[in-house]
RNA sequence: GGGCGUUUAGCUCAGUUGGUUUAGAGCAUCUGCUUUACACGCAGAGGGUCGGGGGUUCAAGUCCCUCAACGCCCACCA
């Protein structure tokens, strides 16, 4: 074995055991525990954000494995309707071929080439990571399966009366030349005008109305200007008509709520076909919607002479042209909201179409009572909250979209009833395929019904919302959906909890009756150092590939666990990434030292039935005790929901806990404790010698076998490789999760507590003797005199009996160890559990240096000493506070006023 | 405009239901180490009074109010 630890040498090897062990397909007749993953987009490349995610992920999913559930971890990726198809459009167009030149087959044809050649890139990317999904069951939503799952749902959605076509203002993308749902639009603000212009009265064109606006190039599309009815200055013009300027036609003055006599003048034209607010103005009033705009986004024939210009040239146009007539009373800059596309960035502008939509409030209110009723839980809680308001104003949800690559909908036009053309109101049927389309067409029409197909496919967003069931084959009642669903955690971002978390929570109840999971873990999003999002554009972002190869992916996944504290962002940065790497190399080393002795002593953890009680050494029972609590810390952390129905998935607790049993207490204190037994040459050895080198090995690998156990999850390659190194036949991966109970077992719980506590004490004088080489500088050549004194004859039989465990920690060179003993001349004093140390520094120990020092302490302590008076001299502390509270503080006391009075003899020694 | 989050050592962050820590860790800094598992290491040290202000309480980093800064999300661009 090497010095350093290799993970490039091992991460590919085991991967591939693994996966050819089938250790990540469920198996076994345990309890099902189900993780479906956020499904990739086939275009993207892995980023830090998939990193943190998956990790997540595969370590619940290895914890529970461990367990001996029945786990699944569903992969699969995304077809991405607009992302992808835009990836091709771009790819074509460096050819110079749009996709119209081709035609939806062929274009559609492409899309699919294009991902069957790079669709596997993430999942790659992912696989290098140690994610242990079964990748048996991939699943991609454009499959066949997956694709059945979509028009099943369309169609009994319809039959329900929950999807409906109809003509709305929605969202519509110039750029992209299809409609957007709500949540694709991304406000952003931006500067931009406030115009105020004069609209001249039908009647008298010398008297006229100001309306003021931010879109000059929308009135044509007026159908009315409106005011408030308690608004004085306009109360004689209501029900005159007003000229559209640069056109002949006139609209009304009307009244109405919407208008406020605080904004602009108070005044405001009405456009319904243009602008959310107008159109329910416009209902309000009966008035028809005029569109004014053709569907990328130039002037239509109701612009007069602007007709054909784009929206924006036309603005200023139209701006400078009622400027020479007189007609612009003022102009304002103001800072305005622009609604941009989230793929494009277009400007969006709200259009007056025939969509497809579904009406959301029945589907709403269950998925905001399994909420409520707590079936389905959010950590961090807060996020209940940004559900619940993103829910309850149930806004109908625009599925349809004017693309190729998608879901086609499932809905069929019978153009034979209109003429053979496709009008608004050319009826249609809805189906799971064509030819039930058909049939019930010629049910309805008659045998000479004429089909086609919708054109439109559906928001990719439709079929990722039935995720956690299509994936298992539903609409087929397969074995897997029986199992799995539902299923029982769902990590993810916060940027997804609309788009994706709500919409398969309403799905998931309404075709399977039961709420797909019962949490949601929302976990932080990574950042750069300077707290920026990571982004291409701005090339801040760290590349997870990268990072595997300098640190090796354990190091990559340990360090963002230990970050991963509760809905907390991460600032990120290479560096954080050394803490993994210097961590398993730790274990790594840890594990080398000892090995050579497992093998010669043959103690590996196969014949280690003979430990007991009464063999074992102080820090044997004190080591073993601390991995019991480990272990518990551990197993509590990582419960998504505990018994008792608190939320767990503490994940960087867990792994500070790892972190911190095996460096501290497993490499610092214990190894070096007990590495002159272990290592100690076999031939040489006594009898009882060599049975002592064979119990503490025996320790050391119970310790090692267990610790990588609940380290695996967070390490799963360097965990696996030690386990084999131990000479272990049976995977890691699929073996089994500790109890708490080794102490127990080994008789060693009745009296651990006393043991800790020693322990304890024993590294409290250890630490007492390091500071006082620290602070003499004193290099660990120098063997150091120390005298112990113990304030009683009990506490001193017990140090003398484990005065190897000081000798093993610090370079002493005699130790002796007696009852209030007298300081011995230039002698150091130091403070430990009952009793005084001193070390014999003749000719080192500087007076003047050693008074600074304990003056020092004597202020700290008697500082603290006072303050501990105060409070108990508070006559309402001790009435109030608990008894066993009161009772802390008093001892607290004592052993301060202790300390005070040694550290005054000490002075009182030094002259 | 509304909602949410953050503000604790130079930096990045922990700190459960207020009281066992006179505030912890990692990194960085300083000192001493070729101690034969590990310099991706070992040992020691310095450094915060917990954003400001007010309040509740016997007791507050921990609860309440308020102000400030930074960040995120939502909102009809009259």
């Amino acid at each position: 074995m090497d010095s350093r630890y290799s993970p490039q040498d091992i991460e590919e090897k085991w991967y591939r055991v693994w996966r050819e062990a089938g250790a990540f397909e469920p198996k076994g007749t345990g309890k099902p525990f189900t993780i479906v993953i956020p499904p990739p987009n086939v275009t993207g490349a892995l980023h830090m954000g998939h990193a943190l995610n998956n990790t997540l992920q595969d370590v619940l999913i290895r914890f529970k494995r461990l367990q001996g559930y029945r786990t699944l971890w569903q992969p699969g990726t995304d077809h991405a309707g607009i992302a992808t198809q835009s990836v091709v459009e771009k790819q074509l167009a460096k050819e110079g071929v749009k996709r119209q030149d081709l035609g939806r087959e062929k274009f559609v044809a492409k899309v699919w080439e294009w991902k069957n050649e790079y669709g596997d890139r993430i999942v790659n990317q992912l696989m290098r990571l140690g994610f242990s999904c079964d990748w048996s069951r991939l699943r991609f939503t454009m499959d066949e399966g997956l694709s059945k799952a979509v028009r099943e749902v369309f169609v009994r959605l319809h039959e329900d009366g929950l999807i409906y076509r109809g003509t709305r203002l929605i969202n519509w993308c110039p750029k992209l030349q299809t409609a957007l749902a709500d949540e694709e639009v991304e406000n952003k603000e931006s500067k931009g005008f406030f115009w105020s212009i004069r609209y001249p009265l039908a009647d008298n064109p010398a008297e006229s109305i100001t309306v003021s606006t931010t879109r000059p190039e929308t009135m044509f599309g007026d159908v009315a200007v409106a005011v408030n009815a308690e608004d004085e200055r306009y109360k004689h013009l209501i029900g005159k008509q007003v000229r559209i300027p640069g056109t002949d036609r006139t609209i009304p003055i009307i009244t109405d709520e919407h208008a406020d006599p605080t904004k602009g003048t108070g005044a405001v034209k009405i456009t319904p076909a243009h602008d959310f607010n107008d159109y329910e103005v416009g209902k309000r009033h009966n008035l028809k919607p005029i569109i004014a705009m053709n569907l990328d986004a130039t002037l239509n024939h109701m612009a007069g002479k602007y007709q054909g210009m784009n929206r924006f040239d036309a603005r200023k146009a139209i701006v400078a042209d009622l400027e020479t007539a007189g007609l612009l009373a003022a102009v304002e800059d103001r800072l305005i909201q622009l609604p941009l596309c989230y793929r494009s960035g277009d400007v969006v502008e709200p259009y007056l179409l025939d969509q497809w939509f579904v009406d959301m409030k029945p589907l709403a209110v269950p998925a905001l009572e399994v909420v409520e009723r707590d079936e389905t839980r959010f950590v961090p809680a807060r996020y209940t909250k940004t559900y619940r308001d993103w829910l309850e104003p149930f806004k109908d949800w625009c599925i349809s979209r004017q693309l190729w690559w998608g879901h086609q909908i499932p809905a069929w036009y019978v153009v034979s009833e209109t003429g053979g053309a496709r009008r608004q109101d050319t009826p249609f049927v809805v189906a799971r395929s064509e030819t039930d389309a058909q049939a019930e067409a010629v049910k309805k029409y008659g045998p000479q019904a004429v089909l086609v197909q919708e054109e439109d496919v559906l928001d990719t967003w439709f079929s990722s919302a039935l995720w956690p069931f299509s994936t298992l084959g539903w609409p087929d009642k397969t074995p897997e959906l029986e199992k799995h669903y539902p299923t029982d955690v769902l990590i993810t971002d916060r940027g997804i909890i609309y788009f994706w978390v709500a919409r398969m929570i309403f799905s998931g109840i309404k075709f399977l009756g039961k709420t797909p999971f019962h949490t949601v873990y929302i976990h932080g999003t990574i950042l750069d150092e300077k707290g920026q999002r990571m982004s291409k554009s701005k090339g801040n972002g760290i590349d997870p590939i990268e990072m595997i190869g300098k640190y090796g992916a354990d190091a990559v996944r340990f360090a963002l666990m230990i970050l991963t504290t509760e809905g907390q962002d991460i600032k990120l940065s290479p560096v954080k990434f050394e803490t993994g790497r210097n961590f398993a190399n730790k274990l790594w080393n840890a594990v080398r030292f000892v090995l050579p002795h497992l093998e010669d002593t043959a103690s590996g953890s196969s014949n280690r039935e003979d430990l007991s009680y009464d063999d074992l050494h102080l820090a044997d029972r004190w080591i073993l005790s601390r991995l019991d609590e480990t272990i518990k810390t551990v197993t509590e952390s990582l419960e998504p929901r505990g018994a008792d129905g608190s939320s767990g998935l503490r994940f960087s607790e867990a792994a500070q806990a790892l972190y911190r049993f095996t460096w501290d207490d497993f490499c610092s204190s214990y190894l070096e404790i007990r590495k002159k037994v272990i290592t100690a040459e076999a031939a040489t050895l006594s009898p009882e010698g060599l049975a002592a080198k064979k119990q503490a090995v025996s320790v050391f690998a119970t310790v090692i076998e267990k610790l990588i156990t609940i380290l695996h999850p967070f390490m799963p390659f360097i965990t696996e490789e030690i386990r084999q190194a131990l000479g272990q036949k049976e995977l890691l991966i699929t073996s089994q999760w500790p109890a708490a109970d080794i102490c127990k077992q080994l008789g060693i719980e009745s009296s651990s507590e006393h043991d800790l506590e020693v322990m304890t004490k024993l590294l409290k004088i250890v630490d007492a003797i390091r500071s006082i080489r620290g602070d003499y500088s004193l290099p660990p050549s120098h063997a150091l005199d120390a005298r112990i004194s113990c304030d009683d004859e009990p506490w001193r039989k017990i140090v003398e009996a484990h005065k190897d465990i000081i000798d093993s920690l610090e370079r002493v060179g005699t130790v002796s160890v007696g009852v209030n003993t007298a300081k011995p001349a230039f002698s150091a004093s130091g403070l430990i559990p009952e009793g005084r140390l001193f070390i014999l520094l003749e000719g080192i120990l500087d007076p003047a240096q050693e008074k600074v020092r304990l003056t020092k302490e004597l202020g700290k302590a008697e500082g603290f000493v006072a303050a501990q008076e105060k409070k108990l001299a508070n006559e309402s502390f001790v009435k109030s506070a608990p008894a066993e509270v009161v009772e802390g503080e008093r001892s607290k006391l004592q052993s301060q006023r202790d300390k005070v009075e040694k550290l005054k003899a000490a002075l009182a020694d030094l002259g």
